[in-house]
RNA sequence: GGUUCGGUAGUUCAGCUGGUUAGAAUACAUGCCUGUCACGCAUGGGGUCGCGGGUUCGAGUCCCGUCCGGACCGCCA
């Protein structure tokens, strides 16, 4: 060891002890007579003193050392005669007897600070400075902790964890994949999980009972600020349950992951059906630090003359509590805001409930103030109450009416980060229909068990099937998701055949799950959670790149190694793969 | 594939309706300073205004194209 201590640990009562100290320098302050270094590691921050009526030589040395310097300083640890309450190791500095450089380093590209003064992209492409900075080694420290609890808390269940290949095979359902092509098998291609679904019912099917692993997984899709092309998914099945099992079991997971890294007691999560989560919030993964529902309002505005609302198949209203003194500007703000395309509302009616009781709306002209206080009762507003309302196709006007719910509760401070909320949504379709393909397409996937009171309706009326599908939300954030999942060989043909699979292209694509659904295959089921969004959900962060060591950019790319890249001809030729471009 | 915001010193940014030699902060360098901890003070160096084209007497500023980055929509079983 080059080192007796950390520069993370040293207090008062280490006084008088002699030390060595390995790190890097954080900042130096030169006071002519005297020189103060602080030197940092991982695990914090301690101060160097040079003293040039002690020892000027070693001080004019130390006067040299700049930016990110890598030291071996051996010492004595003092008291300080100054203080600094704001570091632990404030009350004690090392006075400097031997000091070794270890490395040099040339100014770096940004501030190696809490609050650097680097953006985005530079941070990227210096990650490795980036990941000295405390406030990104500590997500990293939480992602770690997350990990280590996870695995507590399933060993004691008795789940194993299990390496699944990731050298696979393509499928033509789900998200595109990242196929690697082989150069022992020309002309063919492997392709990268997008999750070990299928690996991990085999492994049901081997009897393994309860499996786990944490676990990358790719999808070669365009990303966003919690989606990455590789990502880490905690996926988990187990044998011989019912959906409530799993939910138990999960729910359990999720308590013990709060309780034991965030010092968070949970209460029992709520569940809300895949068509309420719908009709109240516009959304599958609603977000319930707030209320704000939903209220459908078609019976009370219908048939005054009001066309837009006449012509239009849904209204619906929320009540923005004390928002009845919002300005013209803000009224117009939001307007505004629901018209963007990304939202496609038309337009937006407002009706203020005022603190002297009185009615203002947008459209005054169509309706008395008794039909506008129909409208506030049915949203339970109260004086001082402001309701907002979207018209039109009814499902773009939820989706619309969602994004502007949840703007209104971040306007009104009703997101916080640190309030935790979480619940299930269950009750999810089995299929939905695509208009492109004229065909159904699985909701969640082509494994998943339909709720056994719906099957019957498997040939009559896909599109009503509930599936035996749950997904967990915390803040509006889907954290996982998974379902009871088909364990007989004909119900699974039978779904290939519903998704648009002839028989042979189901035994081409799946033929080997189906083969062992024929050597007694347990009932089981299971369910992933997005590992990196969940620890920018316990790192208050709605970024997961903050969360990951090494991430990629919004177009895919490394920009610290740049990747991708070009490869040789000669790779190429290997691969048997000729590119145009 | 689309919408939108941005690209000016090492870095983060300002730069108005086009008009002298493009600024600030910070970082960096040099000097002074014995209790700093965002040390202080003084001095200094540092720019292909992303790139290409156009309009104009004149472009960092306006227009077109393009590249790069961020956020979002589509997409993400």
């Amino acid at each position: 060891m080059l080192r007796s201590n950390t520069c993370g640990e040293l207090t008062v009562s280490n006084i008088g002890n002699e030390v060595i100290l390995c790190g890097w320098v954080q900042t130096s302050r030169d006071l002519g007579g005297m020189t103060f270094i602080d030197l940092r590691d991982r695990y914090g921050i301690t101060q160097l003193v040079f003293n040039m009526e002690v020892n000027s030589v070693l001080c004019l040395e130390a006067r040299k050392l700049g930016r990110e310097f890598v030291l071996k300083v051996i010492g004595k640890v003092a008291e300080r005669s100054n203080k600094n309450s704001k570091i632990p190791t404030g009350d004690i500095e090392i006075l400097v007897e031997k000091l070794e450089v270890l490395n040099s380093s040339i100014t770096p590209p940004f501030t190696i600070e809490e609050q650097t003064d680097g953006g985005d992209d530079i941070r990227m492409k210096y990650r490795y400075l980036d990941l000295r900075r405390n406030v990104v080694r500590a997500n990293l420290e939480l992602r770690h902790r997350i990990a280590i609890e996870t695995r507590n808390y399933l060993d004691r269940l008795h789940f194993l964890e299990v390496e699944t290949p990731v050298l696979i095979k393509s499928t033509p359902e789900g998200a595109r994949d990242f196929v690697v092509p082989s150069r022992m098998n020309q002309g063919q291609f492997y392709a990268l999980p997008q999750s070990p679904q299928t690996f991990k019912q085999l492994l049901m099917v081997a009897g393994f009972d309860r499996y786990y692993q944490i676990v990358k997984c790719f999808r070669d899709e365009d990303l966003r600020a919690d989606r990455q092309p590789e990502f880490t998914q905690i996926d988990c099945e187990m044998s011989f349950v019912e959906r409530e099992d799993i939910l138990q079991t999960f729910e359990g997971m999720i308590r013990h992951l709060f309780k034991t890294v965030k010092g968070i007691e949970l209460p029992e999560l709520p569940r809300i059906t895949y068509a309420d989560a719908m009709k109240y919030y516009g959304c599958d993964k609603p977000d319930i630090r707030f209320e704000m529902k939903f209220v459908e309002l078609n019976e009370i505005v219908k048939n005054k003359g009001f066309k837009v609302f006449d012509d239009a198949e849904l209204v619906i209203g929320i009540n923005a509590k004390g928002c009845s003194e919002y300005t013209r500007k803000q009224l117009d703000e939001l307007t505004e805001f629901v018209k963007k395309p990304q939202i496609g509302a038309n337009g937006m009616v407002y009706l203020k409930y005022n603190l002297d009781g009185s009615l203002k709306s947008s459209v005054d002209k169509f309706y008395s103030a008794e039909e506008l206080k129909k409208w506030a009762d049915a949203c339970g507003a109260k004086e001082g109450d402001l309701i907002l309302l979207l018209a039109g196709n009814s499902d773009k006007t939820r989706k619309a009416m969602n994004e502007l719910r949840l703007e209104m509760g971040t306007r009104l401070g009703l997101r916080d980060k640190n309030t935790f909320k979480c619940l299930w949504v269950v009750d999810f379709p089995l299929l939905e229909f695509g208009e492109d393909a004229n065909r159904w397409f699985a909701m969640h996937h082509p494994f998943t068990s339909p709720l056994p009171e719906d099957i019957h309706l498997l040939e009559s009326d896909p599109g009503k099937i509930r599936a035996n599908a749950y997904d967990m939300v915390i803040n509006g954030v889907e954290v996982g998701g998974g379902s009871i999942r088909i364990h007989n060989k004909q119900l699974q043909q039978q779904m290939f055949g519903i998704l648009g699979f002839t028989p042979e292209e189901a035994q081409y694509q799946f033929g080997f799950l189906l083969n062992a659904f024929e050597y007694g295959a347990p009932p089981h089921g299971g369910i992933a959670f997005g590992f990196d969004r969940l620890c920018s959900l316990f790192g208050g962060s709605e970024s997961i790149r903050d969360f990951i060591a090494f991430p990629k950019n919004n177009s895919g790319r490394d920009i610290m190694i740049d990747a991708p890249s070009l490869i040789h001809q000669e790779q190429l030729k290997e691969l048997g793969i000729d590119i145009k471009i």
